[in-house]
DNA sequence: ACAACGCCCTGAGGGC
DNA sequence: TGCCCTCAGGGCGTTG
């Protein structure tokens, strides 16, 4: 289940196989992988055939390779997407999408591996990733972005993340700290496992109302969501079911230290007390009942409408 | 405008 | 053996 890290990896395993890379021929297997690409797959490999790829970038649990001044393929890997240089002559996976080959065959041709087709590729023109209220420059040097997912925060790893900004946007939301963290228009990068082993990191509840952390809540809970995916980048990402794995078939490991996320019945490694899981937005949660006792308040924000806003003061 | 839910999809695993 | 159910869940369109 691909989150930040795991797409880190990727976009660095396509920054060194990738870059430079002339494109001869793209071979669209299954039209669910380009869907996002709304001319289809045969338009979208007649628009790539003979283009060169830039240095792949990464916003969240996107990536994108540059094509040529102002246009991109951008990159969801969803639940179950892999990128994957792979020699020519290497039998086709089972869920092969997309293959796309190179003048330099030899180095290997890429190809888009997707069990599960909440993924997929498709091409975008960049538009320039600006700070609010802040200008292009003249020359032509502002950071760019595929123009789809302008609508992504930056996430935390981001030089240009604003802690400021996010906490002010917890404060104002009338929602709970987990929903919080896996809106990637407020941060993105999170998914549900690292939500949970920051959340349990921080000690904190993943129903704790977003609107009652104090400004210094937000950025502890900042620092451990930065240090469990940095902790996760270090061992080159998480995987579960092998499903997961790097640009060149590497599976990562962290999943062998997660602290939280698939620990249920399992003693917390703080205080020993057994962790529970409870079913959340057609998902799961997994938590210490002691480290990170349920809010008093949650009532109040789970409360049907018409029944007023008990939080507000 | 904001918050929350339903759907898309496949394969593993459990129950019978 | 095989059938049916549940679960995994990111993001977007729809609903409230």
């Amino acid at each position: 289940m691909p989150e930040l890290p795991e797409v880190e990896v990727v976009r660095r395993g396509l920054e060194r196989w990738a870059a430079g890379r002339e494109i001869t021929d793209v071979e669209v297997l299954h039209p669910r992988a380009v869907r996002r690409h709304a001319a289809g797959g045969a338009d979208f490999a007649a628009r790539l055939r003979g283009h060169r790829f830039g240095t792949a970038r990464r916003r969240g649990k996107y990536l994108w390779l540059p094509l040529d001044p102002g246009f991109c393929v951008l990159a969801h890997l969803g639940m179950s997407g892999q990128l994957l240089i792979q020699p020519g002559d290497a039998p086709d996976e089972k869920h092969l999408r997309i293959r796309i080959t190179f003048e330099d065959a030899a180095a290997g041709e890429l190809r888009f591996v997707d069990q599960r087709t909440f993924g997929g590729l498709s091409l975008h023109p960049e538009i320039p990733a600006l700070h609010p209220g802040q200008q292009p420059p003249a020359d032509g040097s502002a950071e760019t972005l595929p123009d789809v997912i302008a609508h992504i925060a930056r996430d935390p790893l981001d030089p240009a993340f604003d802690e400021a900004a996010f906490h002010d946007a917890l404060r104002r939301r009338r929602s709970t700290i987990k929903r919080a963290l896996l809106d990637q228009s407020l941060i993105s990068g999170v998914g549900n496992i690292y939500a949970d082993e920051a959340l349990w990191r921080a000690g904190l509840h993943y129903e704790r109302p977003t609107a009652s952390l104090t400004r210094r809540r937000t950025v502890e809970l900042l620092g451990h969501v930065r240090d469990v995916m940095n902790a996760a980048l270090a061992v080159g990402g998480t995987s579960f079911d092998s499903l997961y794995v790097d640009v060149n078939g590497e599976s990562g490991y962290f999943d062998r230290s997660l602290d939280a996320y698939g620990r249920e019945d399992e003693p917390c490694r703080r205080c020993g007390t057994l962790m529970r899981r409870r079913p959340w937005m057609n998902r799961s949660s997994y938590f210490c009942p002691r480290c990170q006792p349920a809010p008093r308040t949650r009532r109040a924000v789970t409360a049907p409408p018409g029944t007023g806003r008990e939080r507000q003061t």
